[in-house]
DNA sequence: ACGGCAATTATTCAATCGTATAATAACAGC
DNA sequence: GCTGTTATTATACGATTGAATAATTGCCGT
């Protein structure tokens, strides 16, 4: 009686951890961090359990990898929605805006996000890229309140621009969190326009200075 | 060889579950939701782990209590702080910096806040939990709000009312969860001070006028 | 004081977990 | 085409999990 295996094919390292990851994504917003279990993992990235071990020390070293991806993505496309082409009013506009619609206001992206956050209290190595990114997060926003305030030529101190940044900050991360647990108390358009009417009123502008294209 | 049983003391329903509760929420905020397993928790407890199936049709009913007792004593202690025996706006900056100060912001607060925010995309139960309370909050929010701006002799519709207590909310929340996770980059008043100047802008009062006693 | 109810313990079970190890097949270099 | 390297599979192991069942002991009513 042959051994009948698997015929399987080779892939790259970097695909194949990419892979991984997609699959450790995909098991995590189905199911919650339970579902994430080597072998499901495995199973929807189409290979066995074992090879797991052969791209990542651990269980655990693959999952922080799969949260730096979750946390690249929410950031990276907030960020790349302040275009630098535009005019910092617009940019700072967008940047709302995109944090505040889809694919960022996003279930699967929630659950994800979710499903981590409860590791930065146990684990070190989920503490410091949580604070990598809430850091860097942080400097984007004081870096587009520095050149709205500038184009506007309203003098903005340091220390004031960053307590701008952390309030905005706060609002944005609320209104996304609560907007999307709940996502069917609010239309599509009604967190974005919320956000923001509310920061023109952090900020103290003029009601509609930040909305309105004119 | 006589079988030497343990000795115990029977308890009455009441405590014997709130007991086993408080062991729960022990053993999750020291090592996250995966510490919560029925020995662990019933070691804490001080009883075997067969009992938590005599008060719980099974694990899961028991961590949705625990759920219940944390969201439960977030909103008491805060709801708390808008003592009925003041003047709307000092009940109204008691609340905010209620929800930015201890036992509020605190870290066992969080861990426990944070382990169960991924059931919620789950588990339609804590879902449940978690629209309750949080529908609650806002009502909170906007009868302080009402009361405050009646008081100060301003006009509020009650659509712009719920869009103060949306915003107001989501700033608290999210100043909360930034502040408590990243607790070392904030000292303790910061937190309050930021929020209350915060909320004077978003609700357009005059700088200080929320703050400041007189 | 004692009998009976039920709260609690003790023990077992099947399932599943992450990890380790050995066998094997795919692919690159020559 | 052959050969060596190693990515991948297959299998096994010990630990741990939530749950179920049976045995026992504390305690209340009488």
């Amino acid at each position: 009686m042959a051994s009948a295996r698997r015929s399987y094919s080779r892939a790259s390292e970097a695909e194949r951890r990419e892979d991984l990851i997609l699959a450790t994504l995909d098991c995590i917003a189905e199911d919650g961090i339970k579902g994430a279990t080597v072998r499901q993992i495995a199973a929807r990235a189409g290979v066995t359990a074992g090879l797991i071990r052969h791209y990542f020390t651990g269980k655990d070293q693959m999952l922080q990898a799969a949260y730096r991806a979750v946390m690249d993505g929410m950031t990276r496309t907030a960020i790349a929605a302040a275009r630098e082409d535009e005019a910092p009013k617009a940019r700072l506009r967008r940047f709302i805006i995109a944090n505040l619609t889809p694919p960022v206001t996003d279930s699967r992206t929630l659950s994800l996000w979710a499903a981590f956050i409860s590791h930065i209290q146990t684990d070190p190595s989920f503490a410091a890229i949580h604070r990598e990114n809430y850091l860097a997060f942080l400097q984007e926003v004081e870096m587009l309140l520095l050149a709205f305030f500038d184009e506007r030529g309203t003098a903005l101190s340091p220390k004031q621009c960053r307590r701008f940044a952390i309030s905005l900050n706060a609002l944005i991360d609320g209104l996304w969190l609560e907007g999307t647990l709940a996502a069917d108390l609010f239309d599509e358009h009604e967190l974005a326009d919320a956000a923001l009417a509310s920061v023109e009123a952090l900020l103290r502008l003029t009601p509609g200075e930040l909305a309105l294209e004119k």
